[in-house]
DNA sequence: TTATTTTTTCAATAAGTTTTGAAAATTCAA
DNA sequence: TTGAATTTTCAAAACTTATTGAAAAAATAA
């Protein structure tokens, strides 16, 4: 297989596994085309190589640096604005964890636990029901909460030496 | 606050959650409300308490049934089929996990594999840091596969007590 | 069997999301 | 300053996905 065939397939299937995930098929192929760019690109490049409109790269471009995935490069001597990706494949998956911890899990933990106020007759098996299954998520996603901290903070090498060694 | 109120934004921030997840909002919001009852129920009751048509109930119904989240029940006497979720929080995360790593995960390190077949000068940056990057990717994603496998396998108990203590 | 209830399917439509492209805003060199 | 280069914005259009509802199929009782 060549190179250009290799990165169109990785791009494309880059793009359709963020769509699981929570990101728009753009904004994971603007992504994966940065991964294997050896050097920082421009949007031109970008729309050039992807084929597509230089809204849609600027808007995508710029989620990516909110999400702190990418970064804006400034080249000593060029007008525009070049862009690069995190490479290191552990900073982004905890940058990804981080990120969806805070705009998912937390919020619903919060109103999990506003949930459990509930009045009502506990001998109630609706009731009964309603808190044991509100109780039950917001325990375990406690747990995944105070886990994926642990994570965040962890190096690569702590981690995968001593937790993932841990599973054989 | 009331149990009819609690259960209204139950069911809709479980719906709004799980689009985040790859599953749309209407089959998280039939799995909440499944999660919340007590005794199994029919596609009329879905139909009916959260306002749907009786196709999307079927099609969405279905999809719980294909994700081993929601059992059809038989009820002696009755007509008509009845649904249930499982209540346990645990079993339907490994649940979840095992189905998105069938889905997602395996057939991504399957490519990824393919891909690191490449031909080509490793002196040339584009390709060395295509092989970089794809190599990264498939070592990090083959570990989060071991560590996924082992969780699937374990018990709750086992797993909370063991893992969860680890991270203090 | 036939009639009735219940479930499933799927084409049409509605709703939601992404993309475009041109205009406006910004940046920067001269 | 001015004007060319570059980036940003956003309404309209294109595309994608979800939902409806009525007809067909399947299941069951009589």
């Amino acid at each position: 297989m060549k190179l250009s065939e290799a990165k169109a397939q990785f791009i494309s299937s880059w793009g359709a596994f963020g769509t699981h995930w929570g990101i728009n098929r753009t904004m994971a192929q603007i992504h994966a085309l940065l991964l294997i760019s050896p050097d920082p690109i421009t949007q031109d490049d970008i729309m050039e190589q992807l084929n597509i409109s230089r809204g849609n790269v600027n808007m995508n471009t710029r989620d990516l640096v909110d999400w702190g995935l990418v970064d804006r490069v400034l080249i000593p001597g060029e007008r525009k604005e070049f862009f690069s990706a995190e490479k290191d494949i552990w900073k982004v998956a905890t940058q990804i964890i981080k990120e969806r911890k805070k705009r998912e899990l937390d919020p619903m933990l919060k109103l999990l636990g506003q949930l459990e106020k509930i009045e009502g007759d506990k001998k109630d098996k609706n009731v009964k029901q309603f808190m044991d299954t509100v109780g039950g998520i917001r325990k375990f996603g406690g747990q995944a909460d105070k886990m994926l901290d642990v994570m965040i903070k962890a190096d690569e090498n702590w981690f995968l030496g001593s937790v993932l060694r841990f599973f054989k």
